[in-house]
DNA sequence: TTAATTGCAAACATTTTGCAGGTTC
DNA sequence: GAACCTGCAAAATGTTTGCAATTAA
């Protein structure tokens, strides 16, 4: 029953993920593994406390200062994208694509705007002595009123 | 001497402002002018802390709270207007024409960045049922290596 | 074996809140 | 006098840190 080279598309997934972590010098832990699997599974936007929450829910056994440290490492080593929107939480995204974001400012909810073709030409160039190292758009939104 | 006309620069910036604040529906207590006097005095990025600490160093009585409470009213009645760039911390911009941010991640300062001409056009619309109520753009910068 | 990682709890920083006392209109 | 504002301290977040025990290479 037991292969040591069994190749179910779930250990393919978990090995090609723990190849992914190594190219980003990163050491692929179980925590980080299942905190990685979670996140990258599809493009979402999430808050330390809601990767927790679902770890948790999953019978994954993980603590609070591991989350994160593992978020703060996939920030740092760019497999995940740290947006703050608002002054009192972070939000992480898995989508590293270039791309700019809707807020919700009722609902605290995030949504990915695709925007390929913002025209960077009119903005002014960093100040001598720096570069840019990111831009982020943020769209506020609201409910219409009725 | 006194002259209860006066018309001193002074006299007249303070009854300016306090007319202001009226306009804008904000009861002008002296916390409250003092903290606006500062803040309006020049364009300037600071947060709440700096805020607290400028006011107590020129000698005005204030309370953390009193500050909070009068920098979020600042900013819902558009004299000010708060910036997340990073989500330990809000500053308050009291440049509130349309305009965007270089933020240096280094020494987390703010700097503003007139680009009246971004292409606004490429973005999508906001999703159904709701509105655009403001849009922020940060160009995070850092200090070149050497 | 040696270095790195984890978990826990305590420490932190920022912002908010409850409420008594004071101020403004 | 009624409503509003202030200050203090305590509480509520969200995040980081110190350190002993565990795990990975």
């Amino acid at each position: 029953m037991s292969n040591p080279d069994a190749t179910t598309p779930a250990h393919a997934a978990r090995r090609a993920l723990t190849q992914r972590l190594h190219r980003h010098g990163i050491l692929p832990t179980p925590q980080r593994l299942e905190i990685a699997a979670m996140l990258l599974a599809e493009a979402q936007h999430l808050s330390a406390d809601q990767v927790m929450e679902k770890m948790l829910r999953c019978g994954a056994v993980v603590s609070k200062a591991t989350v994160y440290n593992t978020l703060g490492l996939l920030v740092e080593r760019g497999l995940l994208r740290q947006v703050s929107v608002d002054s009192s939480k972070s939000f992480y995204d898995s989508n590293t694509r270039p791309h700019h974001h809707f807020y919700n400012v009722d609902d605290g909810t995030l949504t990915d705007v695709e925007a390929p073709h913002l025209c960077l030409a009119d903005l002014p160039p960093p100040p001598p002595g720096t570069y840019a190292c990111g831009m982020d758009v943020v769209l506020r939104i609201r409910h219409r009123k009725l």
